[in-house]
RNA sequence: GCCCGAGUGGCGGAAUAGGUAGACGCGACGGUCUCAAAAACCGUUGAGGUAACUCGUGCCGGUUCGAUUCCGGCCUCGGGUACCA
């Protein structure tokens, strides 16, 4: 036995943990640096190949940071609560808790095998009480806070509060959906419940009634996901649209914040360019249309064009807007009811993707535009969403595509406003698509005829505000986010109700831990599972019976690990202002819009109190790829109990089998363990190509029931933790999403396996020589410093790990075993490698870890080059190289190619027309 | 539908700044060592062609002396789309 990796793992994870080598300190005269990743899921399938990904990479970046004599922390906790272990509760009866702290020991124990230098003191879990006190703490602050527009920030709601004691509510520029004006005795005059509801009107945290979907059957609300054509996936039951109390964080309040902020932080242009879209940020007016016949109905739209008013020929209100059941009239109402009844029954994205499918209906009533007095039919349609804008639409089928195919569909006309530079007006049945730039001159617009789009639209502006209908308008596309779930396995509300009144729980109260129930479900009248608790009250009232959602507890962990156990404060003053944010942040793609929206604004709200020192809570942000299963397939010719190689397959009918990757190699199958495996196998007959089984693969999600998931305590065994780290590594770029294939893992194993005997002989016995490196030697390891620091620096992990094995491949190549190479070469290793390189680092006779030892220094001197081979190319097709100094200037470099041999044919009765000089790159010659 | 990505040999992938396409690894083939095997080591390996050379980075077009790289238009796949985590 030569590389024992089960020994040195075993023997450097035990060193680690129990010299705490990578506990962090909150005091230190260091430079800080907090790395993190996304904390996991503690699902029941354990840990996959795909988490330890980014927890590697991050690591690796982690140890690198530790040799550059930072003070690093990196931390590793759970986000416990989830549907998951709540589905299994209701299944099986098994508590949540129980589910979850069993997976979560599962998770440790596969986490620690892999020698992550996590700070494991610091752990946290979303579903601890201690935790998620300070959930429900940041929680009351938000209910107790307003948005105050004037300092731009979150405000006490006492504040708010003394202002409409004195003022009223008149001077008041909140983010609020409060549109009623009353003064300071109007307010006094109020009832604590109308005072209570004008409140909920402008907290941060606030009750309001939202549309879900509702599956009266299972009792529950669905996510759009959950819902498929109309049915609920799970039983396939009738769901409806339907309207609900819930809570709300007004994250709306700081869109414009989430956008400013985007320019200060170090994120791929992708992710910042999903989150601006998601917040989608539109600049354009409110106007309000009077609905013919109904004196008291204002019907208010947001456009982005204003400027269109003149081509406005229909309006479309959404299904579920408030008005729908007072403008239809009598002999609509058939048609407007069934239709309502069937966008009821279809989810927002259903409704989103279809667009194709033209649907409407009309309700018989008329608007009546501002401007022109034009009398236009009101549409119901699904196309027009209930949450985005007002739910009502002017359509101007000439300038915008949705319109315009509703309008060809219905028959309605078409007005052209808005002309194309350059272009004559023309008649817009001859169209065959709207014209949907900003740009051009407005015709049959009356008085702003002429105009370009930019001055009408500043001018139609002008004019509604001064005419009292209407005003400019900047509209964001985030919604508020529902804060609300009818779920078990959540962090409860701190708030009871008294009188149909919500109030806060003290804050000396916390945390309210989550009740016992008889049963994980919703009660029979479609209360949610907390309202099952035995005495479920606060000071004799009763308590909410929502829970939080999963983002609650995921929006501020980074905070907590900066402080775990702190019993008075989320965090203290010291340990905020010493770790300040996060510097890199690793974690999925998947998060771009969700979590890393919600994160960001529990920061900047905390930031607003005073709490945090930063507004921005990642710094730098690096999204790993997902590592996507490699299902294996036999092919059993049907009614029979014989398989057939998979090129052999087309030759007979056959049915084609999941194999569990574990008896395949290299896609060949292990046919013993095959007929041992299952013993309907026993008997299985083959047919063979060029004496193998050949398996048939399909890249998928990995999952249990394709047999194709890889867990990495087998590899780890079999290969070492070292191996595994070094191969994800090597397996392609950290961002890409990638099939995992264990196909590769050998080369990895034998890249280290050849390190190690580079520093022993063939009795296994350490060998090091303390003669000094020749200059070739030290070409080899500064070329690999120089480029392994360079890869870091890009997270170009995969690279650095081929630089790995170019330079021991050259360094066996010279039979170099310098303690001077060695020494620096297991630093540059250490952080890949970690328990290897701790080996050898004492081997050679060092005392303590490889940790903190310094990174190496590259000096260019000894890499240098003196001369450098020039690809030579004529008219980009004729090549050949040319040896030159390194230093060469562009005449000289002329000169010595039309001197070369290989260059005189080409040259004969030609004149370069152009000599293209590049240091160090290709030269190029134009003849 | 909308938003964000990605497509390069048999496979995973490499290619500072637009400059020798295919580094490194796997697999395959050939060889050394061995009674044999394993391990290890050496060589070949994009396609076509004896060769000079030609063609090749999802498809079509453009800019350029030169495009995997930049621009325009598609196709396919992956992620997100607000209650999966």
């Amino acid at each position: 036995m030569e590389y024992n990796h089960i020994e040195i793992e075993k023997k450097w994870q035990s060193y680690w943990a129990e010299n705490k080598i990578f506990k962090a300190d909150n005091h230190s005269d260091k430079p800080k640096f907090y790395i993190l990743d996304m904390f996991p899921y503690p699902s029941g399938a354990g840990l996959h190949v795909g988490h330890p990904l980014g927890y590697i990479a991050s690591d690796i970046y982690a140890r690198y940071m530790r040799h550059k004599g930072y003070n690093v922390l990196h931390p590793m906790g759970y986000d416990a609560f989830g549907l998951p272990a709540e589905q299994y509760a209701i299944q099986t009866g098994t508590h949540p808790e129980v589910t979850t702290i069993k997976n979560i020991n599962r998770y440790r124990e596969q986490l620690d095998k892999i020698g992550f230098s996590f700070d494991w003191d610091r752990e946290v879990r979303t579903c601890d009480p201690k935790y998620y006190k300070w959930t429900q703490w940041t929680f009351l602050k938000l209910f107790n806070s307003w948005y105050n527009n004037t300092i731009d920030k979150a405000d006490k709601i006492e504040n708010l509060i003394a202002e409409f004691e004195i003022y009223g509510n008149k001077k008041v520029n909140a983010a609020t959906t409060c549109e009623r004006i009353f003064s300071s005795n109007e307010w006094k005059a109020m009832t604590e419940k109308e005072k209570s509801d004008i409140l909920m009107e402008y907290r941060l945290a606030y009750l309001a009634e939202t549309w879900v979907n509702w599956c009266p059957k299972l009792g529950t609300v669905l996510a759009n996901d959950e819902v498929k054509d109309g049915l609920s996936e799970r039983g396939g039951y009738p769901v409806e649209r339907r309207k609900m109390n819930q809570w709300i964080l007004r994250i709306t309040a700081y869109a414009q914040r989430l956008l400013d902020g985007l320019e200060t932080i170090d994120w791929s242009d992708s992710v910042k360019e999903m989150q601006r879209n998601w917040i989608g940020r539109s600049e354009g007016a409110s106007v309000i249309f009077k609905v013919d016949g109904h004196e008291d109905l204002e019907l208010e739209v947001f456009t982005t064009r204003p400027d269109t008013l003149w081509g406005a020929t229909f309006m479309v209100i959404a299904p579920e807007h408030d008005y729908v059941s007072l403008i239809t009239t009598p002999e609509q109402k058939t048609a407007v009811d069934e239709y309502v009844t069937y966008a009821k029954n279809r989810s927002e994205r259903e409704r989103m993707s279809e667009v194709r499918h033209i649907s409407g209906v009309f309700t018989g009533s008329y608007g009546i535009n501002p401007l022109t007095g034009a009398k236009i039919p009101i549409w119901i349609a699904d196309y027009v969403l209930a949450g985005y804008g007002t739910g009502a639409i002017m359509a101007v089928p000439a300038h915008d595509s949705r319109d315009f195919a509703f309008a060809r569909h219905f028959n309605l006309p078409i007005i052209q406003v808005v002309c194309g530079n350059g272009d004559q007006p023309s008649d817009p049945s001859t169209w065959e698509e709207s014209y949907d730039a900003k740009e051009g001159t407005m015709v049959n617009s009356g008085p702003i005829n002429g105009m370009t789009v930019k001055q009408a639209i500043r001018n139609v502006i002008d004019k509604i505000e001064q005419m009292g209908i209407g005003h400019g308008k900047v509209n964001y596309r985030l919604r508020d986010a529902i804060f609300s779930r009818q779920r078990y396995w959540g962090e409860p509300f701190p708030i009871y109700y008294k009188d149909g009144i919500p109030y806060p729980v003290s804050e000396k109260d916390l945390p309210i831990e989550l009740p016992e129930v008889d049963a994980f479900l919703p009660t029979e009248n479609g209360e949610p599972p907390l309202a099952r608790a035995k005495d479920w009250t606060y000071k004799g009232y009763p308590l909410e019976t929502n829970t939080m959602p999963g983002f609650a507890g995921s929006s501020g962990y980074y905070l907590r690990y900066m402080d775990p156990h702190n019993d008075n404060q989320y965090f203290s003053r010291q340990a905020v202002d010493y770790w300040r944010n996060v510097d890199l942040y690793l974690g999925g793609d998947e998060h771009a819009a969700g979590h890393l929206i919600y994160a960001r604004v529990w920061n900047k709200f905390l930031c607003d109190l005073g709490l945090t020192s930063v507004e921005e809570p990642f710094q730098k942000l690096i999204n790993q790829g997902k590592i996507q299963g490699r299902s294996s397939f036999v092919y059993r010719i049907n009614g029979t109990n014989k398989y057939v190689s998979y090129n052999l397959k087309d030759q007979y009918e056959t049915t084609k089998l999941y194999v569990d990757i574990n008896i395949v190699k290299n896609d060949e199958l292990d046919i013993e363990a095959f007929r041992t495996h299952n013993p309907d196998n026993k008997d299985a007959e083959f047919i063979l190509e060029d004496g193998k089984y050949i398996c048939g693969w399909e890249i998928e999600k990995m999952s249990k029931s394709k047999y194709n998931v890889q867990n990495p305590d087998d590899l780890v065994e079999k290969y070492g933790a070292d191996t595994l780290r070094l191969y994800e590594m090597f397996l392609g770029p950290l961002e890409a999403s990638k099939p995992w294939d264990t196909s590769g893992i050998e080369g990895v194993s034998r890249f280290l396996k050849k390190l190690w005997r580079l520093y022993h002989d063939s009795n296994n016995k350490f060998c090091l020589s303390n003669d000094k490196p020749t200059p070739e030697e030290l070409k080899v390891l500064h070329k690999a410093i120089d480029k392994v620091e360079n890869d870091i620096k890009k997270f170009s992990f995969n690279t650095a790990v081929s630089t790995f094995m170019i330079t021991v491949n050259d360094l066996a190549a010279l039979n170099c075993n310098k303690r001077e190479v060695l020494d620096q070469l297991t630093v540059l290793i250490s952080p890949y490698a970690p328990h290897i390189a701790e080996e050898l680092w004492s081997l050679s006779g060092h005392k303590g870890s490889v940790e903190y030892a310094p990174y190496p220094i590259f000096k260019e001197e000894y890499t240098r080059e003196d001369t450098f081979e020039y690809p030579v190319s004529f008219n980009g097709k004729v090549r050949f190289k040319i040896n030159l100094p390194v230093n060469i200037t562009a005449a000289d470099a002329q000169k010595a190619v039309e001197e070369a041999p290989e260059a005189q044919r080409w040259l004969e009765g030609k004149t370069i027309r152009k000599f293209i000089f590049v240091p160090k790159r290709i030269l190029n010659v134009v003849i």
